[in-house]
DNA sequence: TATGACCTTGACGAAATTTTGACTTTCTCC
DNA sequence: GGAGAAAGTCAAAATTTCGTCAAGGTCATA
């Protein structure tokens, strides 16, 4: 499936000559011309983002900063000025990379290819899932603390399984259910609560936090 | 409409014995016998796409590949085999589960069912942003003004959902609660005012600004 | 068959949300 | 400006959902 890059400048021009050169590259390319659009287009899920820092109203540094707290993939800063000052500003707002006007096409290919074979590799069979220090080993059906390992059983180990695979998002008791038993629950069942509250238990007597909010009327969250 | 689902195997009698219980339950079926005659029928836009790995020819899994390169839609292995490996090899290629044959109608049904409920869930419209840094995720079912989480009731996200979703236009109290409760409201009810209300004080407290506009005699406007 | 871990269920109090009803304020039209 | 309708406010009642406990059922294993 072709990779999907966000590309968020103010400057029609260069977004339409980029998006175009990039689609021949094979990738999908949205286009934002503002912050509000960018915000508006990370529903699109890009693999990667392409970032001017020079935007009239929020710029590209707060929009980084914001970007992170709702998505991770790489981001590259396209910009003119590039002293030393700029880059920690980059790396602290949570870039990944800068690409400096004027640059080449081949420049902008290679890096973007760069970045998502690297983002390719850290995304990888998420067999390991880490929260909080806390280490869920889902082809072993490990839970460390630590050097301490948690023991769950088979039901605690799949509603932990999946719910900490698909962080920050609330799921509902059904589809818990339907997740972890293959088919739906009949009727109200209790069935879950309990579950919740025996994992609940076991992560905060070893770690001491919370892990699964509980978002009332709508279910329950794994917090990241 | 009915959902449509495209079934890949090259044993007639499974095909024509499946697509007649599928149809008995409401499913528009197409089958193709072969690879070549299944690349053929996805202009059909299937919801959801039954697969058998074992095939001459291109088998299930390379097919799988070929699918993802065109559309996106829950694909569910039909398989004898089912290791560890299988498994894997069949995530890589892009599947999304495996029934392992002989399997009941009921348990194909059900999964069925679940991945069309899950497809419908994940492309769920998009997040919306508003102008001034108030960011609504839907999907994490979260809003954020900057950096700020704010906490809002299942009712209340609804309602902002609803209304921010489209932005700009009047729906009356009816329209509303329509959208929100899934059912027509009887009589004159208080409720949208009250919720409507709360809304605005969290939304106020945190901003200072105003999201949710009366409309005098006509309803409420999420302004854009 | 006995044992123990695990899963499931029903009941109940606590907590949070939702709804209601009475009342006040605001708006529109005459 | 005033009457009437619509919208806003507030507190309290009604309802829903959640967390917890105790107990019964199930299953694999010794």
């Amino acid at each position: 499936m072709a990779y999907k890059i966000l590309m968020v400048d103010d400057e029609p021009i260069l977004t339409e000559l980029l998006s175009t050169h990039l689609q021949d590259h094979g990738y999908t390319v949205s286009v934002a011309n503002s912050s509000d659009e960018a915000l508006a287009k990370l529903n699109t899920k890009p693999n990667l983002i392409l970032l001017d820092i020079n935007m009239p109203g929020m710029d590209g540094l707060e929009l980084c900063k914001v970007i992170r707290n709702h998505i991770v993939c790489p981001i590259l800063f396209l910009t003119a000025r590039i002293t030393e000052q700029d880059k920690v500003n980059g790396l602290r707002a949570g870039g990944d990379d800068y690409i400096t006007k004027p640059f080449g096409l081949q420049e902008l290919i290679a890096r973007i290819e760069a970045h998502l074979r690297r983002d390719e590799r850290n995304n990888r069979p998420p067999e390991v899932v880490t929260s909080q220090g806390l280490i869920i080993n889902l082809s072993d059906r490990k839970i460390f603390w630590n050097e301490q390992e948690l023991s769950f059983s088979k039901r605690e180990f799949d509603i932990i399984e999946f719910l900490s695979s698909n962080p920050n998002q609330v799921f509902d008791k059904e589809r818990i259910y339907e997740a972890v038993w293959g088919y739906d629950a009949e009727g109200d069942s209790n069935v879950i609560k309990e579950h919740i509250r025996k994992i609940r238990a076991k992560l905060m007597q070893a770690s001491g936090s919370e892990y699964i909010e509980t978002v009332w009327g709508m279910g329950y969250r794994w917090k990241k």
